[in-house]
DNA sequence: CGCGGCTTTGATGTTCATCAAGTAAAGTGG
DNA sequence: CCACTTTACTTGATGAACATCAAAGCCGCG
């Protein structure tokens, strides 16, 4: 029964693989005691670009996009992710306050827990340290690249990259449920609504990819990578 | 004497305050015995892509600049920067390889000590992670900022961006010798070399900025603002 | 069933890259 | 130090790529 009381599902968390690793029983216990799971609906927002930061948060389950509105008050979307793949505040020790929002694009559950507490973790557990440090490595490094690559690209190139993140990274499949609307990936890979349409109209004439509502068939997708790296 | 033999530039190294201020004198001596300073010159290669990582390096004195040579061969220019707003190895702990190339774009000063240290002195002193956690987010903020910033911009836009970057935040003067090529201004902003030029061509004409050789005087600063945030 | 938002397509014009050709500047070797 | 070579810079002309505008169709939702 006392064995029951310290049991906790923090423990069975695929999270705790990736940066808790390092905890011991007690920690993880005091993790799980502070840690508050909230759910958000597709399309609410998690963290307001400015608002302050007081809690370290993860995703658990969802996908969530991360965004900045640009001076002229366009939505430029910076990068689109899974659990695992994002922390919300990857400048948690450098910034008062949230230099971008994010927003649920399916159902989403965040894991929040107070700052404060991954401070003094951060402070006593040097291994913990390191594997949070290079967990937000990794995902800054693949927000630049990802920036950098869709750069360097033409617009078929662009939605192509896009469409096999979605296939490739994000859902693992060849057919899925396009998560966005047409003007967030524009917003995205920083083009127009009208020409990611035409683009994508493009891919349906070539039977490249198919489309059935939200619903999208990569029919080609060596095509499609052929399209992405000559963009 | 004996207490010469224990001093130690380092501790009188403006680095220190950024990153290594936690350090007590014991690791400060420590650093400073096993530190090795590089001497660059002007278009010397400090990190090369694909190289592993064995040092944690961080720019002294001097100028350089991060890039990465894309999937057909151009090179992309991530970020120009100063001492102290930059740190060879953002992915130190994540990588075993530079995923970006950097160079000396003036003479430059840069302190390499081995990884394996740097990582004891993270395990040992939290504040110190800290420290270095959040100089290594700042600067992945900056160079994401950055780049959305040039992105969502035309042309004049990105290159008055530019040169307002060298005159504020580089040399912190009105008149300041360009360290890039147009070539590279190019490469930093995704836009033809011609076209850096042509628009450079426009802004001196209209009064906005004077050349001399290498040398460039930014003559009317509110006029460049203004087409940078317009842009 | 009608309203508003998202999507689609075509037509048009702007912006920008590319090409070409010439000039200036900076190395390089005798 | 000068002729030669190479590299960087500059400008104009051209066409391609892309944004913008406009109008219509579709879909979901109250």
């Amino acid at each position: 029964m006392a064995k029951k009381d310290r049991s906790c599902e923090c423990e069975k968390c695929d999270f705790r693989e990736v940066v808790f690793a390092s905890l011991d029983e007690q920690n993880i216990q005091a993790l799980c005691e502070i840690k508050e799971e909230r759910h958000f609906r597709k399309g609410e927002i998690i963290n307001y670009e400015g608002e302050r930061i007081t809690d370290f948060k993860y995703l658990k389950t969802g996908l969530v996009k991360l965004f900045r509105r640009s001076s002229n008050g366009e939505e430029q979307v910076i990068t689109i992710t899974r659990p695992f793949e994002f922390v919300s505040n990857m400048s948690i020790f450098s910034e008062e306050r949230y230099k971008y929002s994010v927003s649920a694009l399916e159902e989403s559950v965040v894991c929040c827990v107070k700052l404060d507490f991954i401070k003094e973790l951060f402070i006593k557990n040097g291994q913990f340290a390191i594997n949070l440090m290079s967990k937000i490595s990794v995902i800054n490094d693949k927000i630049i690249n990802q920036t950098l690559d869709i750069r360097q690209k033409n617009l078929a190139g662009r939605v192509a990259y896009v469409l096999l993140y979605f296939t490739k990274e994000i859902y693992k499949s060849r057919v899925f449920d396009i998560p966005v609307s047409r003007k967030e990936i524009a917003d995205y890979i920083g083009m127009s609504t009208a020409n990611v349409i035409r683009t994508m109209s493009d891919f349906k004439k070539d039977n490249i990819i198919r489309v059935f509502g939200k619903t999208i068939e990569i029919a080609d997708i060596d095509k499609l990578e052929i399209i992405s790296k000559r963009g």
